[in-house]
DNA sequence: CGGACAAGCTGA
DNA sequence: CAGCTTGTCCGG
């Protein structure tokens, strides 16, 4: 019966994983540690005994068990007792290496709880990649020279706020003033979205004399004590002892946030770790998203003067409605703004075309307007059926345009290779398709390039950026999309620091969209501002809770679950649903609910970055 | 995940 | 009813 009643307890997954749960009395049989096997699909904790001989085994160490007759490894998560020793529990075999500090584990165990993923999945994330028997302990940091530079008053000012808040501030320009203030205040974790950006800090940092680990490769150093810990989002797990200040670089970039299962993005768990352990928490960015400055409330989003030069001219142009009529189906895509930019033989001019989704992009062979849901204006795709079908809402309507009524609509659907063709042909020199085999001479100068948005991470200047078809980004069928086709254009921005003819062109068939009045004369407050309200007029995050639900078979109905609290709405595929709560409490707590009782597997992408 | 065991299907 | 496939359960 005891054995039963013990059993039990180790039922429910993930969840099952508080201490608290069984009543402290003295054991008798040694410690026991509860364990989270590194073994997919196994999403259960299990307890072990350790022998006398395996001393340093602790919260975090990684050791080697046997479970159901293989021997796997495993995280050591918690210490327990238990009332009486009557359970003959395996012995743990051996300890295989140092992990996490006890304080990211139990940031990895909010953060599986936050995200509705395996906690497995976010260990591994925090682990070294190699083994480590054994931790030194290094100086304690503050080695640094004087001679400190002028700081930003409104950087510091965040730090010196218990809890931080948003400086918006056109990083990576000058980046030391951002950093100083927290990196004056002891040891300092910088989060970015690319390794490249965080190699480039290191560098700088290490040449003032800093002592710095770059993560992944550091994580060693970074556990035994540095002044900065700075790599990319899974930086964001790394054991330092002693922190005093986070800092994450470029929060509007959606590489923070990884794909997989669970779907943590770096800046919540940075605001929950700085949380946790009571040190301030700085996102910064030209353009923070609407979850930043909604965690930060209105007095710790900090707005930088902007510097002239900042922001690049923008300009809108509309292919279609700028040509003459007997221009149109021969350019397609390129308005004569694009053609003039095209033509000038000085200029570098990079070419983007997200081919993603564009197959079902629609418009009115009438009047050019882009098919857009008439409830919540996300572009539309057409079913099977014939019938448009807004992915957003659910909503569905006969074959019309929405604004001239004609039921004549167009696939627009172009790829790259044929854009260049045509490209060139107008530009009247050559066009270079950049793809993942490209490789761009050093020095080349004065060229046309074309790509997907990879393409921007391909080349290292421009004067030009165009985007050829920005609505695709603008109206994307996400409720992120403004929030990314944002990144796009700041990291467009970046490419042009140094070009004295800087430019962006977006090209757009519905440029007279309020939208776009955004870009051309942008203004981060207003921009904010009405981001804010259209997620609170729609009930989306950070206003409210959402994920997608894949399920691994086709036997989940949605009507049985109505107890759990959730609000599903099917998708293209049966067995893929979005899943709505009013909250983030209300959707881990419903979603934890439906794993306890549904028999079936299924998958959680918690705050998803796009969804079908 | 992958082993254990149970229940279901087939063919002589 | 052996021999095989398919399903469900469970791991300390």
């Amino acid at each position: 019966m005891g054995a039963h009643v013990a059993s039990r307890r180790f039922q429910g997954g993930c969840q099952a994983l508080n201490q608290h749960e069984l009543i402290s009395s003295p054991s008798l049989g040694g410690r026991i540690v509860r364990v989270v096997p590194d073994v997919s699909g196994v999403n259960k904790v299990f307890d072990y005994l350790v022998p006398e001989t395996l001393k340093n085994v602790k919260v975090g160490s990684v050791v080697r068990v046997e479970l159901h007759g293989r021997r796997v490894d495993a995280w050591v998560v918690s210490e327990v007792e238990y009332p009486s020793s009557d359970i003959n529990f395996k012995e743990v075999l051996s300890f295989l290496s140092e992990g996490p500090s006890e304080e990211v584990v139990q940031l990895s165990q909010w953060a599986a709880e936050r995200f509705c993923g395996p906690l497995r999945a976010v260990l591994s994330s925090a682990s070294p990649a190699l083994r480590i028997k054994k931790l030194g302990t290094r100086h304690g940091g503050a080695s640094r020279k004087s001679g400190q530079r002028s700081v930003v008053d409104e950087a510091e000012e965040l730090f010196h706020n218990k809890r931080g808040g948003v400086l918006v501030w056109p990083a990576p320009r000058p980046l030391r003033p951002v950093l100083e203030p927290g990196i004056s205040r002891g040891r300092t974790l910088v989060v970015t979205p690319s390794v490249g950006f965080a190699r480039t800090i290191a560098q700088a940092l290490r040449r003032e004399g800093l002592s710095v680990a770059l993560m992944p490769d550091d994580w060693q150093r970074a556990a035994e004590g540095v002044d900065v810990v700075v790599g990319a989002r899974s930086a964001v797990w790394a054991s330092i002892p002693e922190l005093k200040s986070i800092i994450v670089l470029d929060e509007h970039d959606e590489r923070l946030q990884d794909e997989r299962s669970p779907t943590w993005h770096a800046r919540d768990v940075a605001i929950e770790r700085a949380r946790a352990l009571g040190i301030p928490c700085v996102l910064v960015s030209p353009l923070p998203t609407v979850s930043a400055t909604h965690w930060a409330g209105a007095e710790a989003v900090r707005f930088v003067e902007q510097v002239a030069g900042d922001w690049p001219p923008i300009e809108v142009v509309d292919p279609y409605s700028d040509l003459g009529d007997e221009e149109k189906p021969q350019f397609g895509l390129l308005s004569s703004r694009l053609i003039e930019v095209l033509r000038d033989k000085t200029q570098t001019v990079v070419c983007i075309l997200n081919t993603k989704g564009r197959s079902r992009l629609l418009s009115c062979r009438a009047c050019k307007a882009i098919i857009r849901c008439e409830n919540c204006d996300a572009a539309v795709i057409q079913n099977e059926e014939g019938l448009l079908e807004c992915n957003r809402c659910g909503v569905h309507r006969p074959s019309t345009c929405q604004s001239c009524s004609s039921n004549a609509l167009a696939l627009l659907r172009k790829g790259v290779a044929k854009m260049r063709d045509e490209i060139e042909k107008a530009a009247l020199r050559q066009v270079v398709e950049l793809s993942a085999d490209t490789t761009i001479a050093a020095n080349a100068s004065s060229l046309v390039y074309i790509g997907t948005e990879a393409a921007l991470h391909r080349v290292s200047s421009a004067d030009v950026v165009v985007f050829l078809d920005f609505d695709n980004e603008l109206f994307a069928p996400t409720y992120r999309a403004g929030e990314q086709a944002w990144t796009l254009l700041i990291h467009a921005i970046r490419l042009l620091k140094g070009s004295s003819r800087a430019l962006i062109v977006l090209q757009s068939q519905d440029a007279s969209n309020p939208q776009y009045s955004d870009f051309v004369e942008p203004e981060p407050r207003q921009f904010i501002e009405r981001e804010q309200n259209k997620r609170k007029a729609m009930q989306l995050p950070p206003y409210a809770a959402m994920a997608r639900m894949v399920f691994a078979d086709s036997s989940f109905n949605p009507a049985d679950w109505a107890h759990c609290n959730l609000s599903f709405s099917a998708s293209a595929k049966p067995t893929e649903f979005l899943v709505r709560a009013a909250n983030n409490e209300l959707l881990t707590q419903g979603i934890k609910q439906l794993r306890g009782e549904f028999s079936g597997r299924f998958r959680c992408y918690v705050d998803p970055m796009r969804y079908a």
